[in-house]
RNA sequence: GGCGUGUUGGCAGAGUGGUGAUGCAGCGGAUUGCAAAUCCGUUAACACGUGUUCGAUUCACGUACACGCCUCCA
């Protein structure tokens, strides 16, 4: 079994080949924690922990280290600390909450280190000491600092751009201070009302792309095996993070594979808030759509394409777990084992989890129950979040819900009873109206709620 | 303008130089008061052009279209 990955550095898939077979370390830009995670956040964080699955599961348990850093500094969460009155520290920590909760609910492990960048401004402070003192680095009079792009001669290797042809695009603004029009913030000076830290330059704040350069630095070492993220951080931030950390570190490379998830749309369309098609996983989780669901669409299609998140994925997904889940109650499968060779070769060949799905349905023709659990709990689908466990502050109305939809089919049953179709039917149709799925077992009737769930039309007469 | 990605059946979505993806939907059947679920069977695709080849959806080149990055963004 040998590990594939695409590497947006070669552009070619290749072998992966680890530096140190007792220490995989792998890197992946997390969220700027200012807001609530959208299922473009949830993306990078699932597609990265199945790879972290599959590097454990290959190198061992322990021969992994799995780095996702929190950038808790910046300047949207001190915009919004001032729209809404409340310091930088609440904000950050408030979403980095709310993060730790979507994470749980969509099954993710935790990763190894989950490192804040304000706990590395020191760190950052001495790598841009470095890069000043070896003229990568340039200091202007208000005490900005900048990395001077001309000073670093592949610069732009990763995303194949070159300096004369990104000065074409009329997009950059010109900063006459600045050497090279494309030279990026190290320090950004700021005054002594926000968030900042003193240092040489005098008191201010990080720029955006040392505190990768800093924390990859401090807990992987100068070179490390992967670095990844969404493929809009190609450029600039994983460019600008190649050229500090080479240049600081003198070392010819900074990771050797880059790994990057393409985006998601919504129905189509590009997700942005001003369309109004903004999802978050606590919107979908609010609409009792189950954690697992969420995972299963964004497995369904490969990490490296777009992603086109719609209503009817997830009415598909909800309907393929339902079936798996009905599987697997009555096989009682163990919990522990591997999962079989045509799933890990699947995995294997550069995360191909579209088609790790599709054997997952063949394993089921072939009557293999135990590798098919077994790829269950490996992929994380496993059923974790039982449905009574969403929105547990909610229980009370839960309740009353359940209680409703049981004096339904209690009703309907006495009608069936009685022949009475045309009012077993009346039911039956109420039901599916409010996004309750009815099946008639032997002896008993069993529902589900499906995402379209409306409890109003259950209150509804008639 | 530069860089990059994609175009596969009704929909979603893998993959392959010659043979089956897979799921949903559809169609036929079993089962069912009806429905759902389940089971059996089944139809159907590789944007266009040229080239390479015994053979191309798969490789090369070109065309068209779509999308992304180059500005904060996962």
């Amino acid at each position: 079994m040998k590990l594939k990955i695409y590497n947006t550095k070669s552009k070619t898939k290749e072998f992966f080949k680890p530096i140190d077979l007792n220490n995989i370390r792998i890197y992946v830009c997390g969220p700027t924690v200012y807001d609530r995670a959208h299922i473009g956040n949830a993306r990078p964080v699932v597609v990265f922990d199945i790879l972290y699955r599959l590097l454990k599961y290959i190198y061992g348990e322990k021969s992994v280290t799995y780095v996702r850093n929190i950038t808790d500094v910046d300047d949207k969460i001190i915009n919004k600390s001032i729209s809404q009155n409340k310091s930088v520290d609440e904000i950050t920590s408030e979403t980095i909450k709310w993060f730790a909760e979507d994470n749980k609910y969509l099954n993710v492990e935790k990763p190894t280190h989950e490192p804040k960048a304000t706990q590395y401004i020191p760190q950052m402070i001495s790598m841009i000491e470095t890069l000043v003192s070896k003229k990568n680095a340039y200091v202007l009079e208000d005490g900005e600092v900048l990395f001077s792009v001309n000073s670093f001669n592949t610069y732009g290797f990763l995303s194949r751009q070159n300096l004369e042809s990104m000065m074409i695009g009329n997009r950059i603004i010109i900063d006459k201070r600045k050497r090279n029009p494309l030279d990026f913030v190290l320090w950004k000076p700021t005054s002594r009302n926000n968030i900042g830290w003193n240092s040489p330059w005098g008191y201010g704040r990080p720029g955006w792309h040392i505190e990768c350069s800093a924390m990859s630095k401090e807990i992987l070492g100068d070179t490390f095996d992967i670095h990844g993220g969404g493929i809009d951080l190609i450029f600039p931030h994983h460019e600008n993070e190649v050229a500090q950390s080479i240049c600081a570190n003198n070392k010819r490379l900074l990771a050797n594979y880059w790994m990057h998830n393409g985006f998601v749309n919504i129905e189509g369309q590009k997700m942005s808030k001003s369309l109004g098609n903004y999802l978050t996983v606590d919107d979908l989780r609010r609409r009792n759509i189950d954690g697992a669901v969420i995972r299963f669409v964004l497995l369904s299609t490969h990490y490296k394409q777009p992603l086109d998140w719609t209503s009817r994925k997830v009415d598909e997904a909800q309907n393929i777990l339902n079936k798996w889940y009905n599987i697997n109650n009555k096989q009682n499968s163990k919990i522990n084992g591997i999962p079989p060779n045509k799933i890990l070769d699947a995995l294997c060949d550069d995360l191909n989890t579209p088609l790790v799905l599709s054997e997952m349905h063949n394993l089921l023709k072939e009557e293999d129950y135990q590798g098919f659990t077994n790829s269950l709990i490996f992929l994380g689908l496993n059923p974790i979040n039982s449905k009574n466990s969403i929105n547990s502050q909610k229980d009370q109305q839960k309740e009353k819900v359940n209680e409703i939809i049981n004096l339904l089919i209690h009703e309907r049953k006495n009608a069936r009873g009685n022949k009475d179709f045309k009012k077993s039917d009346k039911i039956r149709i109420k039901l599916e109206k409010a996004g309750v799925s009815i099946n008639d077992l032997e002896n008993e009737t069993k529902w589900t709620l499906k995402p379209n769930f409306n409890p109003r039309i259950l209150l509804t007469e008639e």
